[in-house]
DNA sequence: CATGAGCGAAACAGCGCTGTACGACGAGCG
DNA sequence: CGCTCGTCGTACAGCGCTGTTTCGCTCATG
């Protein structure tokens, strides 16, 4: 056995738990460990119940998903760039967001705060549709990406093309406008 | 307690299945009974195991889905006009089609069918973007009439609305395009 | 009124998962 | 070498859910 850091065993543990969540969502304490290769008591001894170690795992989503909105600077550029910075932070974040969309129990993840002001500010200036309330705006392209990262990934296109895909389904739907 | 008929009763434990699951996602049999109004054991009568439960509820939403869509006769129109008939037809459906998007199995219920001929045949005719893949905008539509179902009747929206605001974003986006 | 069918309430065994505990094993260290 | 620490494998009790069974009640029918 290679001796590892605990904090790098504890992240080593979340990693293997937000994978195999993202796989099937019913997925047990022993499934984790047996995804992380380690035995169930070991497990046990990292997160005590298994509560603990889904809140943990959703903290460190949260924190991840938190710390990359944050580093784009989503209120320092235009709507339309803020919106780019934004679909390509949450499907860089992967796994871990899918695992948050599918798992929720609290209405609202800490990182659609920062979207929502986002696409507040862009309805304030006439880019985005003040048609559809905010929440509406925000539930779709969080489960946009959602769709796009799981489907894009299954026919098998990269990173780049599900946030442009996603972006772009997001902003101007899938109808083609050029002819009218 | 009040005789029904025996289809009745069973469309009744249906309904109250759809119900609880359209909440929850982890509802037991005992949930469904409660429900339902009935004992367990009566339940048992008529689902004589949890997966026949699912399977009849599965069942009887995609066989909702498949006679509205029918209706729609989403062929025999533009496609403009069908995707707002399908539109409409899936949010009717609304408490089992949830179901169906959120406990889903098998890769494609049978009823995303007709919407991928649609979709493919304004692509063809240069309606609909070709950039996406079909795939893609098929699951978009289905999780675009999902997230505004379930978000829109949480703020207070009718059907009416929440169909147009489905059938908007998933044709125009959130972008308003007017100004540019 | 008598009968039978359908239902509710409850008890039961089986099973899988959770959380705990204990003995064994291997690696680092004095 | 002996000690300690971390892990593994396993066993265990507790719990909730599933599926079955039994008993008593009620209502519809003859």
């Amino acid at each position: 056995m290679v001796r590892t850091r605990p904090t790098a065993r504890r992240d080593e543990i979340l990693e293997a738990a937000a994978e195999v969540l993202a796989s099937r969502e019913g997925a047990s304490v022993g499934d984790v460990a047996v995804a992380a290769g380690i035995s169930r008591g070991t497990l046990y001894r990292y997160f005590p119940t298994r509560e603990s170690l889904f809140a943990a795992l959703e903290a460190a989503a949260n924190e991840e998903a938190r710390v990359r909105l944050g580093e784009a600077n989503l209120d320092r550029v235009s709507v339309d760039e803020g919106l780019a910075r934004a679909t390509r932070a949450l499907v860089a974040v992967g796994e871990h967001f899918i695992v948050l969309l599918r798992e929720r129990r609290p209405p609202e993840p800490s990182f659609s705060e920062p979207l929502a002001v986002l696409l507040q500010r862009g309805q304030a200036e006439g880019e985005i549709s003040s048609d559809c309330p905010v929440e509406v705006l925000v539930e779709a392209l969080l489960v946009l990406v959602g769709v796009c990262t799981r489907t894009g990934r299954a026919i098998g296109m990269g990173a780049e093309d599900i946030s442009s895909t996603a972006l772009r389904l997001f902003l101007d739907g899938a109808r083609v406008h050029s002819g009218g």
